[in-house]
DNA sequence: TGTGGTACTGCGCATCGCACACTACTGTGC
DNA sequence: GCACAGTAGTGTGCGATGCGCAGTACCACA
């Protein structure tokens, strides 16, 4: 409520992440939270990770095939398609530009 | 929906925008508006700022005067207090921090 | 009179991260 | 055999927040 929170700064770019987690290896959504969290969100929710993934492929830019596993149940990869290299580049470079005008802002002290 | 939206990466930032605005000199709600479209959030909408003065102040981070303007309508001041200026630092040090994170995460491609 | 700019309020909506509960499979130890 | 922990996924509902829009009000100028 008050206090400086971590999870608003996450609307929008949760997206970004889990498409920049998955440029280079396909992933599943346990692992993917795994990653993210090694990278610094330590705060991520599992929850937020599943359903972006999910709102990822609905919107088209992720494919999926589910792979048994013979240490726990089946998972589910996800794979960046062509659609989703052009929203991260995208939304990278808003995400820079947004960025920047924060820290301009921010800075501004003289 | 689709897209790269702006408006989702405010999510959590605006207060720490607004609050930084306000550092140097105090500002009414409309001039504050111009401040953040002139810095470069050209897309923020007025209803946010008012929305975001109103929190910030019933969490008390600012005070507030009202000014009566001789051209239009009086203008209720609103200024940093003690409280808003630690905000207005932590705050940026975890932006700090997650602006960070994130640009690791979107330039790891080797 | 009416049009446009200034200034603020309130209502309701949409998005999105998250907590929580639940299912389900595997391996370990009692 | 059974409880338990770790892995892996789904579904529900909530809360915070930015925003669109309508409404109010004041001023200046034509």
């Amino acid at each position: 409520m008050l206090s400086v929170d971590t999870t608003q700064l996450l609307k929008g770019v949760l997206d970004l992440a889990v498409l920049a987690v998955l440029r280079d290896d396909d992933g599943y959504g346990y692992d993917i939270l795994r990653r993210l969290r090694t990278a610094g969100l330590t705060e991520i929710g599992d929850a937020s990770v599943y359903g972006t993934l999910r709102r990822l492929f609905a919107a088209g830019y992720l494919t999926t095939y589910v792979v048994p596993s013979e240490e726990g149940p089946h998972r589910k990869y996800y794979a960046l398609n062509p659609a989703g290299r052009t929203q991260l580049k995208q939304g990278g470079d808003v995400w820079r530009g947004f960025a920047s005008t924060m820290n301009t802002l921010l800075r501004e002290s003289a």
